[in-house]
DNA sequence: AATGAATGCAACCGCACTCTG
DNA sequence: ACAGAGTGCGGTTGCATTCAT
């Protein structure tokens, strides 16, 4: 099977910023010490590094992977990577009002189960599932002590509609890839960042193109 | 406009489980 | 049966962004 993504060269304009930090970080990595894995938010580079070898080999033995495609990463790392963001079929964005009831009938069946509660919606990940219930819905259910489906559906609907919206669909927290806009703005290829906007790809665009490019 | 607090999310960590030789 | 490697999972943290003052 062939499905290459004609990834840019890393002396593309695309990655000047980006391949600019990290090489900068991997100096410092290299000249403390060669083997040194790297942590922390992963490059536009990392990523279609690691889209593209998945594209071409499949998954497989994740520490192989992330050898082999010359990621400078850890095989869990990689996996983590693709499975909450990366992967095609991960849904992103607001959490629907069903979503929303199906999480909390199955956290008060299962509790914090979250990769089994993540199976039941498909495109969604325990980590987003894990997240959103800490950060919206255990806040209300420790504020109103009477946990009242009906009342958390309806708040939450509302801020579904203001702050939510742009948490994810507006890039939410992915400066690193948008930066480069500001710092290259006629960059010929496309931007890559989970912004829906007109001008960035987002990681859809990207598989969307992926299945034009006729794998 | 500046700044401190609150929020949301990506990613890491550690442990437990499964698989393989 | 055992040990080591790989994987899955839940908890936690760090930091960028947003909000309030």
């Amino acid at each position: 099977m062939s499905h290459s993504f004609c990834l840019p060269g890393p002396s593309s304009p695309l990655f000047s910023p980006m391949v600019e930090e990290a090489n900068s970080m991997d100096k410092r990595i290299n000249s403390s010490q060669e083997a040194e894995v790297r942590k922390g938010p992963w490059t536009m580079e990392e990523d279609l590094i690691l889209i593209n070898y998945i594209a071409n080999h499949g998954e497989g033995v994740w520490n192989n992977i992330a050898r082999s495609a010359g990621l400078n990463r850890t095989g869990k790392s990689c996996r983590l990577r693709w499975l909450n963001y990366l992967r095609p079929d991960v849904r992103r964005g607001n959490i629907t009002p069903e979503e929303q009831l199906l999480i909390m009938e199955l956290h008060a069946r299962w509790g914090n189960r979250w990769s089994k509660i993540a199976r039941q919606l498909p495109g969604r990940t325990d980590n987003e599932i894990k997240n959103y219930w800490r950060t919206r819905i255990q806040k209300k259910v420790k504020h109103g002590e009477s946990f009242d489906y009906q009342h958390v559906m309806l708040t939450d609907e509302a801020s579904t509609s203001t702050s939510q919206t742009n948490s994810v669909e507006d890039g939410g927290s992915q400066p690193s890839y948008t930066e480069q806009h500001e710092t290259n703005p006629d960059a010929l290829a496309p931007q890559f960042s989970t912004e829906s906007s007109d001008n960035f790809w987002s990681v859809e665009d990207f598989w969307s193109m992926q299945s034009l490019n006729g794998d």
